[in-house]
DNA sequence: CATGGACAACTGCTATAGCAGATGGCATGC
DNA sequence: GCATGCCATCTGCTATAGCAGTTGTCCATG
């Protein structure tokens, strides 16, 4: 067994089949506004467009259905999903309360490993904070939280997670860019998890988790600031 | 447009497709033990058994593949995923934040027929606790929780929510029956809750509904008591 | 002109066939 | 006897065809 490269593979290969695909292509699209909200769309009218076959078709449409991209009611059609702000509000209440949750599972698994190798995001993260490099940063900042994500060791969240990732891509950014002032905050937030998970500590990493969620939030100026 | 029936339809009817049936029977077997853990299932042999063509089971594995109630590894095989206590108390951990959320989203758009549903609940709570009827109590829990589902509006949530009802339907009821001296603190609890909703505070809610959750988890065995 | 009903064109859903990759056993060579 | 490579078999995955509902349009009828 050879040692471990210095970053630990998230997920290692991307396996691509053709159903995930058009999963990850139809949810881009949706995203970036190229297929409006109220849009219709059909398995048989997408299958062309995407060079393959209906039936994988169907299975991306599924899984946008189970993640409240699309609407589809069983024998008529399939339309995108309107999500406004209030929508993208609600979606960043379950993300806090979620990434709570793989917060405290990692905690209660920590190990050496998974130590190392946040405290490397870390380390990334302090020069970029220094250095304003928002790029470098949130980078870091979503290998930082992939980590928590996985080290939680749980199917279940980590496939929600992975879902609710689409609804604020673009968000994130903004919100790090938008409000430079903000970066120590994270970064102080970011240190003090990473504290209360190598401590083991669930309910305290849960804790700052979630609060430095909101704050993120807030930030992005996705929830009101009435919130206490 | 007729005046709606005392009950507020849930679910008004079951659409029941094949893949529907097919994922409800799977998940049921695999929850009482008929499949256990490590056993290899595939497409083309369930099929016959369930009587149905083999892309329906198909979509039904690839959701319980979502669920975390199956693995499978995509050219190789599925087997069905081990989940002993300890998975059990980390979907436990995830169905508190998720139920929390839910509450939080339910205060925030509480309208006059949901509270009023909610307090029927109550009712039927109330009369169930002092005769410590336990099946009508576990059915009234149901819908009362049902209830805060629906009203938060949220697809992604609500789907989520049903997802994790597999996990702990069994344990539901040993929670109630086993510890009938418990059954006024979360009479208690659903009256405060229902309080907290009434008066659209959703920080609250979410904190009571987090709160009733891990008594509940605790009642049942799922989590140690060291949690603060 | 308004209205109802049937028909054509959709839709999601299911069945079947066949693909490529992974697995395990068995024969072959060392 | 042990290792090695081949091949039958099984797997998930994809393509295609056809089913049964739904919807909208257009014509016939009052």
């Amino acid at each position: 067994m050879a040692a471990a490269p210095p970053l630990p593979p998230l997920p290692p290969a991307e396996n691509l089949s053709l159903a995930e695909g058009a999963y990850r292509r139809l949810r881009d699209a949706i995203v970036r506004g190229e297929l409006p909200a109220g849009t219709k769309i059909s398995e048989r009218g997408l299958a062309p467009k995407l060079g393959i076959s209906a039936q994988p078709v169907r299975e991306a449409l599924r899984r946008l259905e189970a993640d409240g991209m699309v609407l589809t009611q069983p024998r008529s059609g399939t339309m995108v999903a309107e999500f406004g702000p209030a929508r993208l509000a609600e979606m960043g209440r379950i993300r806090m309360a979620l990434e709570g949750s793989a917060a405290a599972l990692a905690a209660e698994r920590a190990d050496a490993a998974l130590l190392a190798a946040l405290e490397a995001q870390l380390t990334r993260m302090r020069a970029a904070t220094a250095a304003e490099d928002t790029q470098t940063l949130a980078e870091a900042n979503e290998h930082f939280h992939a980590l928590i994500h996985h080290a939680a060791g749980n199917a279940f969240l980590l496939r929600s997670l992975t879902a609710l990732r689409g609804y604020d891509h673009v968000n994130r950014l903004r919100a790090l860019e938008s409000t430079p002032k903000e970066l120590p905050k994270a970064l102080a937030e970011h240190e003090a998890l990473a504290r209360a998970i190598r401590q083991q500590n669930p309910e305290l990493a849960e804790e700052r988790m979630r609060a430095h969620v909101l704050r993120s939030l807030r930030a992005g100026g996705l929830l009101q600031q009435d919130k206490k």
